[in-house]
DNA sequence: TTCCCGGATGGGAGCGCTCCCACCATCCGA
DNA sequence: TCGGATGGTGGGAGCGCTCCCATCCGGGAA
């Protein structure tokens, strides 16, 4: 395979033996179901794609005829004409596996399948790996191939992302982005407030001594969440309290901890932007043979079902992932059938889940 | 949008609006690739799909052209004509979310991205929920909508996954089949050589009462690591012991392992069926004030590097998901390459990884 | 009766691509 | 000198579908 256009996205095609003709036999095709039905290929067609103007006799006939055959459209043609790919992408601008391993990105392909069930249309995967394969996935969504793309974007987006938004691909991001002036629509949860309820809980139970564990600040959740927390912290008439930072991860969340001890010993309250490094505080906290919540009351942040469990009750900040996941694809479903408007953020609200890491 | 048809795949599209007519210029075509690099359509296409007789300049002028206009060649177009549809099914033949929390699958993603990378194929993510829907992904796969299939069989399969040889559609399975006389093709840890590992190190430790916590009986690897076990046992010369069944989370290892204690009190040694129950096993083992590994010896089964670090080193059964679904992958594409090729199953050794809870 | 109108139908064109085949050079051995 | 390989090229057909248009048929108004 010669020369230049290696990044070319699809261009080169590896080439793989031209498929020695799979013994099946041939799929029938709708001239096939035409004449099965005793109608012609239009007739056909219109009764496939919701039948306007088929007379019932028809609609039957060709209905009785799909399942005999066991007829199924052939997509790739019914794409070159109508212009529509028939499935959306889920971009995960992420060079390694790191998402992936993140219970947050199942939350969201679950969340979006749910929203695609009952429409034909079919979900894509899209990892951006190393630096210019971010050219080449620009280059495929942008070149017909999707109908529409969710961006799960988790960090501080990369420039294409922004880039996107021109290729006239309806765009739905999970998570605000980074670049707040292009209005590129998103779905998030109110993380600011949810940061300042943890804050406004802690100091309702009379705590005064508060820390935070806070996200990787190239994320805007955890840049929100922080925010929140110290604007919680103002209203209550608190000091801002230290702040340590962790990778959204149980080790990262111990780690942090271990610093805000260390630099404040007298800390009777933390609030870890994930429940993951709200674990790490809580295993931390106690390792070194204080009690939680009596000495140290630990709010985290996500609400996921399974960390609830573990004897201690996670007070947290609900984060309804999958549900969010499948409003950005409803969204998005509703812009690609309506393209050129203007899509609004949606944002749903935090909403404080009291349980025993902070009763008392 | 009337009567009869509503589960044969794709048949009813959901009537979405028919797109206003993207506002963007038109992607340009071959034709127009070729009329700017000054060569006809065919040696255009011939250029692009790795160019055998095709003069360098000719060469030359389409890579420049292709720069010059941002070509991306219609996906669709190439698939009605090729019948490749360009990309593979990821199946999910799994009801609820269940599996896609487990990391297993997004281990599964990653491999299979990997192997895909430097292909033109695309990953679609196929996940069958309620009953129904398994004949309607049935006839997806069997439709030409996609060139292979990878399936995720966590579970005893439904009927449906038999049928899926037959549809000639290519396909390999991560995680033995049940269904052992079709002899589909499929990548897979030896699991019964792990259990039996597990026996022979607990063994060889010196530990006489030895217990096992065993996955699903639905789920093949489970069963594999059972029968693996046993045969360790009776290697050794030691009773068979006794079983308790979870369902491969911690919560799951945790009921089990007291169920295993209550039972059994002399208890010196647990294998669990993966490394979350083991997790599980642990908590409760040392909940009931005994130590692990003095008092109690315990391996897991995974060798999932997140939980290797928490503090207590997990002895284990190496389990390499992503490489085995990287493999699987790889299998796949060379099923697609050479159609009718009968396939051999992949099955990774078992590799005993030694760690604290068995140290001693 | 004649005319028209609207619902139902069938045929043709064409989406963008790959493949087959015909064509034209050029170069070689006879 | 001429035949037949050989390498490069271009045009035509056609993949299976949807859309546009022309056609047809029946019933109510003129």
């Amino acid at each position: 395979m010669p020369s230049g256009c290696r990044n070319v996205c699809g261009v080169n095609q590896k080439t793989i033996q031209p498929a020695a003709a799979r013994a099946t036999r041939p799929l029938p095709t709708l001239e096939d179901l035409a004449r099965a039905a005793g109608v012609s290929r239009s007739t056909a067609s219109r009764a496939i794609n919701g039948g306007s103007r088929v007379s019932p006799e028809a609609q039957a006939a060709v209905d009785a005829a799909i399942l005999e055959l066991g007829y199924t459209p052939n997509r790739a043609a019914r794409t070159l004409v109508t212009r529509r790919a028939g499935s959306v992408a889920l971009v995960i601008p992420e060079p390694d596996a790191r998402v992936m391993m993140d219970p947050y990105f199942a939350a969201v392909v679950t969340g979006v399948n749910q929203a695609l069930r009952d429409t034909d249309l079919q979900l894509v995967l899209l990892m951006s790996r190393t630096g210019d394969d971010s050219s080449r996935t620009l280059r495929y969504l942008g070149g017909g191939h999707v109908d529409g793309a969710i961006v799960v974007s988790h960090h501080r987006s990369d420039d294409w992302v922004e880039t996107l938004g021109s290729t006239g691909v309806p765009t739905v991001f999970i998570g605000r982005p980074w670049d707040r002036k292009s209005e590129l629509p998103f779905v998030d949860v109110d993380n600011f407030e949810g940061g300042r309820l943890a804050a406004r809980h802690l100091a309702g139970l009379g705590r005064t001594h508060l820390g935070t564990v806070a996200g990787p600040s190239d994320m805007t959740a955890a840049v929100d969440r922080l925010e929140g927390w110290r604007q919680g912290l103002k209203e209550a008439g608190l000091p801002p309290g230290p702040v340590a930072y962790g990778d959204f991860t149980t080790a990262g969340g111990a780690d942090a901890a271990k610093s805000l001890l260390a630099r404040s010993p007298e800390l009777d309250g933390v609030f870890a932007a994930s429940d993951l490094m709200a674990l790490g505080v809580v295993d931390l906290v106690r390792s070194m043979k204080r009690r939680v919540p009596e000495d140290i009351a630990v709010v985290g942040f996500d609400n996921r079902a399974i960390l609830a469990a573990n004897g201690l009750g996670l007070t947290t900040v609900a984060h309804p992932m999958t549900d969010m996941a499948a409003a950005a694809a409803q969204l998005l479903i509703g812009a690609i059938g309506n393209p050129g408007q203007q899509l609004e953020p949606v944002i749903y609200p935090a909403e404080l889940v009291v349980r025993g890491s902070t009763a008392g």
